[in-house]
DNA sequence: ACATGTGAACAGATTCACAGCT
DNA sequence: AGCTGTGAATCTGTTCACATGT
């Protein structure tokens, strides 16, 4: 189980790094605006600039593409834009649905920049009866027992959860069962996927627990002005602080070695 | 990438690795699930299964922390819970302010998870007068006017910007010039900040079209298994060499400005 | 003259495999 | 015997610097 190996009868597709693969939208992006300000061609300084990243590694991602460029030059913005487009497979239509309509489901269909690039929101559905034919983002809520039909009728493949956690695991199975092979997931939970189903998961709570941590850190250094070396010895004095889970009110402090 | 800020002399070898830093909080939140349930201790290879990743890389990930665990034993989940909720600084509490209070906005007012570990929504901004005083998930949302006031006042240094993309800068700027050092962006553009200000973003965008571009990649392998069949266009140009690359699902969602 | 495209050096992250402790 | 903790090997991604082509 777990995420385990990448088996796979290794060939096709070019080899382009993960790493590139998320940057490209950025790139076209950052295109996308270029070429609606009629700006025929770019240096990789300037898109680099642009898309926030330094120029060096853009060169080196579009490398991995092709020579789309002119040397002495840059690029020509139209043709990169439908190149990239190309790559990223957005020339053709995507038909996604999202399941769990609340608070972030509703954002999500709602959400402008899923229409405008080769994503079109095919249904909504959610496990409440009560939702069902209300349209959200004018698309009529559907009711979570005709899944499986909503998927096939569609030809869908890209299925997002914005479930609760708890239901999460359950509509993914049933998501990967009707067909979906890829998932974008809200909820706060590992989802366990067969091989071939692509899982990508965006989570709030753990990208501000990541500021916290630099946030912490800043305020660390701060400090570092005067006190010297400081050791785990206050650790076991702030265990008694609160973890605050549950009726007992304070919390171990095991010491290890 | 994140930070920048290296600090010359590293007093104290207090140099996690920022890919262990992003799983931390998967580990704390599987812990936590651990801890509800009165588990006394977990081995490396049981909590590896349930934050979904190997019991290698989170042994490794547990070694920059300290040594938390007991050989042939596994590890204490209360005091691990404790020494992770510390060491991401979650100990403290954060107060955070989210700007545009939109369908997104109002979303993540109302998240749950927010509110559970360490962070709490201090205030509410919107630039429409008309939303001024209206309750969302219980907290009036205040007007944009008032945003240096309102982050002085509560000490806040975390912001959400969940505006559209034409106001994110402007608005990122306001929030860097009255204190906030740390930013999590929703709207779809690059922010500029100075040195010392944490970015991180989350693109539903983007993280579709990496979806998309795996997705294709399934469709075309199929095609190619059954004939030389050519899907869209011209695949001629191809034709260099393979690495086959192996999916698998979880990249970090997000990556650092 | 100028900017791309890329081999090579470098840096960082993951995995292996086993020594060391309980 | 079992499981952690970690050096070493490997793999992936980034940066450098310059040869290459227009």
């Amino acid at each position: 189980m777990a995420t385990g190996r990448t088996h796979r009868p290794a060939t096709r597709s070019r080899g382009i790094p993960e790493a590139t693969v998320a940057r490209l939208p950025l790139y076209l992006r950052a295109l996308t605006a270029l070429s609606e300000r009629s700006v025929p061609t770019v240096s990789s300084e300037e898109l680099a600039a642009a898309a926030g990243v330094n120029s060096a590694k853009l060169r080196k991602d579009f490398s991995y593409l092709g020579s789309y460029g002119t040397r002495g030059v840059g690029y020509d913005v139209e043709y990169l834009v439908y190149q990239i487009s190309r790559e990223l497979g957005l020339t053709q239509d995507w038909p996604v649905v999202i399941v769990g309509i609340g608070n972030l489901g509703a954002a999500l269909a709602n959400y402008g920049g899923f229409a405008s690039r080769g994503f079109r929101v095919a249904a909504l559905i959610d496990a409440d009866p009560s939702m069902a034919g209300k349209p959200v983002a004018g698309i009529p809520v559907q009711h979570t027992d005709d899944l499986e039909k909503i998927i096939d009728d569609n030809g869908v493949s890209i299925g997002v959860i914005a479930t609760p956690a708890g239901a999460a695991q359950q509509v993914c199975e049933r998501l990967v069962a009707a067909g979906v092979t890829s998932i974008l997931n809200f909820a706060p939970t590992v989802l366990s996927v067969p091989d071939g189903v692509d899982v990508r998961k965006v989570d709030l709570s753990i990208e501000l627990q990541i500021l916290a941590f630099h946030e912490q850190r800043k305020a660390g250094e701060e400090a570092e002005a005067q006190a010297g070396a400081v050791l785990e010895a206050e650790a076991a004095a702030a265990a008694a602080k609160e973890t605050g889970k549950g009726p007992d009110g304070d919390v171990p402090a095991v010491m290890p070695a």
